[in-house]
DNA sequence: GAAGTTTGTTAGTGTTTACTCACTTTCTTT
DNA sequence: AAAGAAAGTGAGTAAACACTAACAAACTTC
């Protein structure tokens, strides 16, 4: 009495989607396997003929999370304006990732990817270092550029950015999304940048 | 074969110091009343006569967390000094509350404390947004007195420094609590009033 | 078009977990 | 010292959950 009937990539994917969506509706911890399986229509023990052990999906998803925001950034990076610009467009361009999975803050900080050893958690922090040395080398060049104040070292500036990307979208996050990411974002960049500029 | 005996009140705050640390360890969504009552030395069901439900000790929690915040902010807000050492003072002490408290960020977006038709999570955001408010109460006083840059609307620098806080301490807390918060927390905190500043 | 493979179903199983209940032991009060 | 309240125990229950096994129907391949 099967229903429906898809290809298993197909299916995989339908299954990380519903997974992510479920973590931003009730908690990256309380997703079941049950409640995968009925959004998508299918019935629970599916859902393990296409991931062994529930942890799979989560190792999948991060995957999935990782391949596009290192596509996102490798754009904006090759992209021609200044260095500030260029900041500003990398900045942004994680609060409009952000809110199309909204589920990431609470993902980032979920125990659940700690399976498998903190293999993918380890996979997560490398992403995330890798934007900061992006981020810093942006730094580095609108300092070269005389855009940016001198006496700053660009790592440090480096974090500060992304603590104050990640730390609006957990606000974002605990207000239950009550207010426009994108928008509110964009406010804060641009007053750290402000900071950042050298002033005339 | 009570092994010791206690007044209520006292196993009340053992309950929830166990808690925090649980949180901490294995995340706010993984504690059990099982392990709880393992790490003070008693029965499961001996939870139950001090916490009818489980979701009471969340709250508790919540209660603790925030009497002590509201109190280190006044603290901090009548004590002496120029606005913008003011502010720093402010930002750094959350950085040692959050070293102190471990578990506070993943907390903070655990669903765990939506029970009770999010009574918990509102009180919260109401701490939070007092903490936002006295910020740009201190920023504004900072322009008055020549110290910060006139040209920046207090609330939003609030919320910026908020979020360059957070921000950190979730980094930290995906690090698994790697470096030293404070010492972070306080060159973060120095870029950022650095921008801020009128400069000379 | 038969054989094999892939994708699904139904019906379980063992474990974990919040919570209950009847009973015991310690502390307090008078 | 007796009575009553407060704090704890041991044993259990129902529900939820990840995961399995045996079988069925749909695609592929030759």
């Amino acid at each position: 009495m099967s229903r429906e009937r898809k290809p298993a990539g197909e299916r995989r994917e339908e299954i990380i989607a519903a997974a992510l969506d479920l973590a931003h509706e009730v908690g990256p911890d309380r997703i079941t396997t049950e409640a995968i399986a009925g959004r998508i229509g299918l019935t629970q023990a599916a859902i393990f003929r296409h991931f062994p052990r529930k942890a799979d999906i989560w190792a999948a998803a991060i995957g999935w999370l990782r391949e596009r925001l290192s596509r996102r950034w490798a754009e904006a990076l090759s992209g021609e304006g200044r260095p500030s610009e260029k900041l500003r467009t990398l900045l942004v361009g994680q609060f409009r990732f952000v809110a199309g999975v909204p589920a990431l803050p609470a993902v980032l900080l979920s125990r659940e990817l700690q399976a498998e050893g903190g293999i993918v958690q380890q996979a997560i922090l490398g992403v995330m270092d890798g934007f900061r040395v992006a981020l810093a080398g942006v730094v580095r060049d609108g300092q070269e550029a005389g855009e940016i104040r001198p006496g700053l070292d660009p790592d440090r500036a480096a974090f500060a950015l992304i603590a104050m990307v990640q730390g609006t979208a957990l606000r974002w996050a605990m207000q239950g999304r009550a207010f426009d990411l994108v928008a509110e974002g964009e406010a804060v960049v641009d007053i750290a940048l402000d900071g950042l500029l050298s002033r005339s």
